[in-house]
DNA sequence: ACGCAGATTTTCT
DNA sequence: GAAAATCTGCGTT
């Protein structure tokens, strides 16, 4: 969820990808490469790390790894729970079903940008937070999405039977 | 319905 | 100089 922009906007989280550690030649920090962008990748678990790509986009990942070990998570298609006239506002002419569908799409939709890279998941303006007793539902596995690298690893998680997931 | 060009930053060759 | 954890708009089928 997010205040951001003193607005409030909320979605569950549908789909993610893993990116787990320097081994995974996928992962940003691959090598142990430490750069200026990969930085909060090695930051504590429950760190956003944000970062900015095809030279328009932003795209969330919460960090899962300890203190010095750059794995994280990819939120990638969220279903939109609160705020919906925001999300529509911000992301103009889109359909319902594409406002959140898509990594860079909910970053818009949640008004993310890199201003809050490095912020604690935990608590601020944008967190992640466990809903109380969801019901249990199907989740389907596949390789992950726009990479060239490790294209088989299977590291990338939907709900089967949500449609607010991305394409 | 499908395909491709364009946007334009960070990183690496 | 080129590719990248992407999306959109406009072209053609």
């Amino acid at each position: 969820m997010s205040t951001i922009g003193g607005r409030r906007t909320a979605g569950r989280i549908v789909e993610t990808e893993a990116y787990v550690g320097p081994h995974d030649p996928a992962c940003h920090a691959y090598g142990g490469r430490r750069t200026q962008r990969t930085r909060w990748l090695y930051g504590p678990p429950g760190t956003a790390y944000i970062y900015f790509t095809y030279g328009m986009h932003w795209c969330l990942n919460a960090v899962t790894g300890r203190v010095g070990y750059p794995a994280a998570v990819l939120i990638r298609a969220l279903e939109p729970v609160a705020g919906l006239a925001t999300m529509r506002r911000r992301r103009a002419g889109v359909p319902d079903r594409a406002l959140c569908a898509g990594p860079a799409r909910l970053c818009a939709a949640l008004a993310i940008t890199g201003r809050l890279n490095g912020a604690a998941l935990q608590r601020g303006p944008l967190r992640i937070v466990r809903l109380p007793a969801a019901p249990r539902r199907r989740i389907v596995t596949t390789p992950r999405i726009g990479i060239t690298r490790a294209v088989d690893w299977p590291l990338r998680y939907l709900l089967g039977d949500s449609v607010w997931v991305s394409k």
